[in-house]
DNA sequence: AGATTCGTTTTTATCTATAATTTTGAACCT
DNA sequence: AGGTTCAAAATTATAGATAAAAACGAATCT
């Protein structure tokens, strides 16, 4: 979505400002102020507007005409609808990805699993666990379902972050090992069948907040 | 995505060029030029610039920094990757909707698929195609999902409009019969099957042109 | 006291002006 | 002639200024 070359005043308030969202910094409800940003970044508000509307079609936040934009908030229903809707599309992409997977792209995906499962902690296991789904299904070569699937982990992460885990220890992360074990084998059904549960099974962790929809 | 009720000049000019490049009169890689669009409008090229990053998100047009926007060019890979993407993801939908079919949105759905086999011209049979499968796939209650499902529909609308085919025939939907009489008897499995073809099906119309990408 | 209206303040949305970058084209050199 | 360099023109990106709408709060009325 983001390029990551864009080397633009708005493309790195947009960075910026979705690195704060997803990470929690910025409450779900919060009111973002143009004005405020604007002098935060050096920059003037025009600018900033413009991220604000890269956000909104990310889905981090909302805006309201004439009322300025928020901090997109969720519930526990919009979690289980980004997690079904990864399970699908990361399936797709794993299908079309699959014929043109090498040993030396699997060999990097178990190397990069057992980084994860090295994590201190959550933000790195979870930055290891995106680079290995990334991995495994860039070769799909279907840019703009990678795209989508980028904004759902994103989307992913925000809720990973928000705290509903207060102590978290890094997993085995078995799911990984049997889908790179399935994908050697060539065993694309089963490899797509794992993936599909381990996505949907991030939405049903124990110990979810349910409560953080803002009070409208 | 983009809100029915945003009234404010952005959303006017994102609305307005969205249809214009959805029905093919601006020709894919055409340069958009904002003060072109500023004059046009009577506004100024600040909201053009917001109606040009909405436009991005949803993949309408392509923006390289400092060189402006064109509009987004495509391929017979990127119509079959949204058919592949749209045929997961409406599954994805009426397994959540089935159950909340009643019999009323049923016999709706079956006057809107009368309206699109008596359409007269390809946009009309497009609108009623479209009615047809939001009808249908609304009750899953699934916003997020929903709406990336409106941008896939807007791209292969762009593709039905592009003028692959010159004569055109409203057409009896069979598919879309099958598909209500399978939600009829319950028989979510099949018509989830018979919607995942008809909806791939489209990627693979005869007599499609194979050369819309612009020279680069 | 509670609600309501009106005016002030804050914030957003837009316009006009300026700076920076890219494109275009002509002159120049080999 | 063909290519290269440099300057002029066009266009994008950003800043600063203005207008309009909404939020807030105080004073008034019931």
């Amino acid at each position: 979505m983001t390029n990551d070359k864009d080397n633009t005043i708005t493309g790195k308030i947009t960075r910026a400002l979705a690195e704060r969202i997803i990470a929690g910094h910025i409450a779900p409800g919060t009111k973002l102020r143009q004005d405020y940003f604007a002098e935060e970044f050096g920059a003037s508000h025009v600018p900033v507007r413009e991220a604000f509307r890269r956000l909104e079609a990310q889905g981090l936040v909302v805006s309201e005409p004439r009322r300025g934009v928020r901090v997109a908030s969720f519930d526990i229903a919009e979690v289980h609808e980004v997690a079904e809707m990864r399970a699908s599309l990361e399936v797709l992409a794993l299908r079309h990805a699959a014929p043109h997977l090498t040993a030396a792209i699997l060999d990097a995906a178990e190397a990069i699993n057992r980084t994860g499962e090295n994590a201190a902690d959550v933000r790195s296991w979870e930055e290891a666990n995106r680079a290995f789904h990334r991995l495994i299904l860039t070769p799909c070569g279907m840019p703009r379902l990678l795209t989508t699937i980028d904004d759902l982990h994103a989307a992913s992460a925000r809720f990973l972050f928000s705290g509903f885990r207060m102590e978290w220890e890094a997993p085995t992360d078995q799911d990984h090992r049997a889908i790179l074990k399935a994908l050697r084998d060539r065993q694309f059904d089963v490899a797509a069948a794992t993936l599909a549960r381990h996505v949907k099974w991030i939405g049903t962790k124990p110990g979810i907040k349910t409560r953080l929809k803002t009070p409208s």
